[in-house]
DNA sequence: CAATAATAGTTGTGTAAACAACTATTTATT
DNA sequence: AATAAATAGTTGTTTACACAACTATTATTG
């Protein structure tokens, strides 16, 4: 028996779609609340890209999260409920939903990254760089293989 | 700048909970759907270990599936109403549910786990097993560190 | 330029997640 | 033995996912 029986396909897929992805996603959501931030991980996700690139459509949002447009819809519905962000129209194609933050969704940006920090570092104490940069460069194969 | 500030933390955390598990999730339904099994990711978790362990309580079910007993007994719930499981007294202790798979789920078991081989071969092309048990080892490491 | 295709977004439906609050039953404590 | 604590499971509520079907608008093409 060498290395590659170490583990089953069943075994490598609750590997990598298992508890681990569903773990952090509690945890992170339990910190937001221990600080006060009234958001879950996905709302977060979409608070995240407009922090880089303010204005967006949904639809580029869906791409960027790899989320069909029904998730987007309903979770820029919720952000937009708790006042975070607001739907503008575009000028000239009115197809589109452009995205913006509100004042008060860019006042949650420091805490928000503060919380994500502390979180993440918690959870990968102990791993070491190449650990890491080693997950991304097998989760980008992974990416380019079933995307 | 150093291999240590490739990746901000956002980055991190969006690697380890963000859209390959979720692409995973997504793809591996599509496979069942296109082999004409009705099953949902979720209820396979659940199926995977009664294969292994027939008959065992709930709340093993939740353990081993790092899922909270609400989430167990919807899926149980599901897994019921599809025929696949039953729930069974225990013999002395009345508030346990034991799980059993009925001849309906036995008869899954090989149609399913090829779906699930077909589907992680086609995942992980490319990927070395030195990869997969490097992240095995880390994503054990962030167990530990978040559970 | 009219018909068709493509694009952006929404709504409906079913499944699943977390958390809180609850019942029923068993075990531990005093 | 009576009370308290722990354990197993269910139900209610909110959020989020996928997929299908839909409307509105813009771009293509014949």
């Amino acid at each position: 028996m060498n290395a590659t029986d170490l583990l089953t396909n069943e075994n490598k897929y609750n590997l990598l779609a298992g508890r681990v992805p569903l773990l952090l996603n509690r945890y992170l959501g339990q910190q937001f609340k221990n600080e006060g931030i009234n958001l879950t991980r996905e709302q977060w996700s979409i608070l995240a890209i407009l922090y880089h690139s303010d204005g967006v459509s949904q639809q580029f949002l869906a791409e960027a999260t790899s989320r069909d447009k029904p998730s987007v819809t309903r979770l820029v519905d919720n952000l937009e409920k708790l006042g975070f962000v607001e739907r503008r129209n575009h000028e000239t194609d009115r197809r589109l939903n452009l995205i913006f933050l509100t004042d008060s969704g860019k006042q949650m940006q420091d805490p928000i990254l503060n919380v994500v920090s502390e979180t993440i570092e918690k959870a990968i104490k102990g791993l070491t760089e190449e650990q890491i940069l080693a997950i991304r460069d097998a989760f980008q194969i992974i990416y380019e293989n079933i995307k």
